[in-house]
RNA sequence: CGGGGUGUGGCGCAGUCGGUAGCGCGCAUGGUUUGGGACCAUGAGGUCGGAGGUUCAAGUCCUCUCACCCCGACCA
């Protein structure tokens, strides 16, 4: 491609809405073009560069055992009523009525059509493993896009599910997903890390993401310094006993007395008007689970993590309660606490049974108790981890210590089990021809995304540094003074020979200034530039130089086009294959 | 949805006390330049996000509204 002839123009000016780098390299690039929030034009420079990402994915999931097919993006609402999952994705589900008012959705994800197509054509354990995918264009009403291409409304997504005729056979499945999902990401030179994730609007039991961890991504992910457990923060677990907790759980049981705590309505104000440490407080979080009341007690050096609470209490919508619904149940924001409250569900943080003499609400304005111990003073109907991880905790797995560390997720992979194939009867015959649902998974990873996350992780002050794998062309030609003696010419001929040995070269053919074509060399971020110019042909030569290193070196200008060939396939070949 | 912010040529911005819009980049033409975003000259390009209002007069004041960005609740 000649660069007078791109369509997109790189720009100086970096653009007022956009804060991460990624999105503004990509703009100023000339590789994205925002049509509305979370909605993006793929200019050629980026169209190209996302289609090579796709294809080393469709390579990996095909080399897994993929086989690729495509599914509609309108999809029939009953579908989403039959799996129940409207609610789940509530309003994240972009949905629309046809001519004859019948409601449509446009898929955000395809379990629900993949289930009903594997309802017709699975019929035997003999058809499993069975592992389609798709890549394709999904739409999520994202309450808020940001960040350019990481988090948008409309995006490419790769997705593949796989059916097994039983538990063993999904763990293999899982397995080898999870190994293809690595190879994905070293092949596109990213260092992705494997994480406990929760499993979200998505559902089912088992799951990871894979995340690139720089410190602009989004997401929170919690690894042990000392052994490998690693989760998103969402999922984390911690060990929360401290050698605070350890003495309190040891104290014999006093009796409950109330004391007067005026003003003090935080657990920190409560801790310090009493001259306690946190950890001997418990804190009260009222919620409404799907429409109903639910207070949530955990040891007051903790927090709750709401994830796992609704994962706890198995509810589809979650949110804080508000002033007025506390009132209403008979509990005082501020002083509220489980005792004495009547007709209220209570989850309790596992941190909170064994601990002894705690301070807690008195459910009284300007009071609080000393002494509340669970069991005595109070219960709860459920009692599991539904604490917030947090760096520096111990972690759950060894004696280590957690470390916090902001990542970019670029693909999750769930265990569904058999709850879909349950509601869209996905069944099969087994080996004993009994009639069994099929065991899912499914395995999702954002191209867009893995585009952006590899700018974000590839670039420096100039612009974008691709890896040769995903870089639109491998090589940008940069003539200089190209009216001067034969510097067009050689250009010229050395993008053809190219060509035509097919390297995908750009040749930056414009009569633009040297600084303004070195510029544009760096920000587009092809990984290999040769430039010709009058004083290289002065000695017979072209200037070579990689795109990640400093310094450059001059070949003959004879040799330029073999050389430029091999050091491409060189460096493409070395990137392959991976797989081991 | 809650909190914060921004809307003025393609992009980045200025616009005072209300008097009918300007700068830089980019673009076009001609010329001089040429190894890290050159220079001169000329030129094209704007219903100031939208609607309503106040006023002799609104980019500027008032009301409403829309869009976009950032921080939180969601996810590939």
């Amino acid at each position: 491609m000649r660069l007078s002839r791109l369509f997109g123009r790189t720009t100086r000016e970096t653009p007022a809405d956009a804060e991460s780098v990624s999105h503004q390299l990509l703009v100023r690039a000339g590789m994205i073009s925002q049509g509305a929030a979370g909605v993006y034009s793929y200019l050629p420079l980026g169209w190209r560069a996302l289609r090579r990402i796709e294809q080393v994915v469709r390579e990996e999931m095909d080399r897994a055992g993929g086989q690729e097919l495509l599914m509609p993006t309108l999809q029939p609402f009953e579908l989403w009523e039959a799996s129940g999952r409207y609610v789940s994705f509530g309003q994240s589900l972009f949905t629309l009525l046809d001519r004859k008012e019948h409601r449509l959705v446009l898929g955000p994800t395809h379990e629900e059509v993949i289930t009903d197509l594997a309802r017709r054509y699975l019929q035997s354990y003999r058809d499993m493993p069975l592992m389609p995918y798709q890549i394709q264009t999904k739409f999520r009403d994202e309450p808020r896009p940001r960040g350019g291409l990481l988090r948008v409304r409309e995006f490419t997504m790769k997705d593949m599910y796989s059916f097994d005729a039983d538990e063993a056979g999904l763990d293999a499945t899982y397995q080898k997903m999870a190994s293809a999902y690595a190879a994905v990401y070293s092949r596109l030179g990213l260092p992705a890390v494997m994480v406990e994730a929760d499993s979200g609007a998505i559902g089912g039991k088992a799951s990871h993401e894979f995340m690139v961890l720089t410190p602009t991504g989004e997401d929170i992910v919690l690894h042990c310094t000392t052994c490998d457990y690693a989760s998103n923060a969402e999922k984390a677990r911690s060990n929360k006993i401290t050698c605070d907790s350890d003495a309190v759980c040891a104290e014999e049981v006093r009796p409950l007395e109330e004391v007067a705590t005026p003003e003090s309505r935080t657990i920190e104000e409560v801790a310090t008007f009493l001259q306690r440490p946190s950890s001997q407080t418990l804190k009260a979080v009222f919620y409404i689970a799907d429409h109903e009341f639910v207070l949530a007690v955990i040891r007051g050096d903790l927090e709750v993590n709401d994830v796992k609470l609704q994962r706890a209490l198995k509810c589809d919508l979650l949110r804080l309660a508000e002033e007025g619904e506390i009132v209403d149940v008979g509990a005082v924001p501020g002083f509220g606490s489980p005792i004495g409250l009547d007709g209220v569900r209570v989850i309790a943080d596992d941190s909170v049974p064994h601990a002894r003499n705690l301070v807690a609400g008195a459910n009284r304005l300007g009071f609080h108790v000393l002494n509340a111990n669970y069991g005595r003073d109070y219960t709860a109907e459920l009692v599991a981890d539904i604490a917030q991880a947090r760096g520096g905790d111990r972690c759950p797995a060894c004696s280590g210590t957690l470390m916090e560390e902001r990542g970019i997720e670029v693909g999750h992979i769930f265990k569904l089990g058999t709850f879909l194939s349950d509601k869209l009867s996905a069944s099969f015959l087994d080996e004993n021809g009994v009639s069994r649902s099929a065991v899912m998974g499914c395995y999702g990873i954002g191209i867009g995304r893995l585009l952006a996350a590899i700018v974000e992780y590839g670039h420096d002050d100039k612009g974008i540094v691709w890896p040769i794998q995903v870089a639109p062309y491998q090589v940008h030609i940069c003539t200089l003074n190209p009216d001067k003696s034969n510097v067009e010419h050689t250009g010229e001929q050395l993008y053809q020979t190219l060509r035509s040995s097919d390297v995908d070269v750009l040749l930056d053919d414009r009569p633009a200034s040297p600084g303004v074509k070195f510029n544009d060399a760096d920000l587009i971020g092809a990984p290999l530039r040769v430039t010709v110019s009058p004083r290289t042909l002065a000695t017979g030569s072209v200037e070579i130089k990689w795109r990640n290193k400093k310094e450059a070196e001059l070949i003959a200008v004879g040799d330029a086009a073999d050389l430029v060939t091999a050091m491409v396939r060189d460096a493409l070949a070395s990137k392959r294959s991976t797989d081991g």
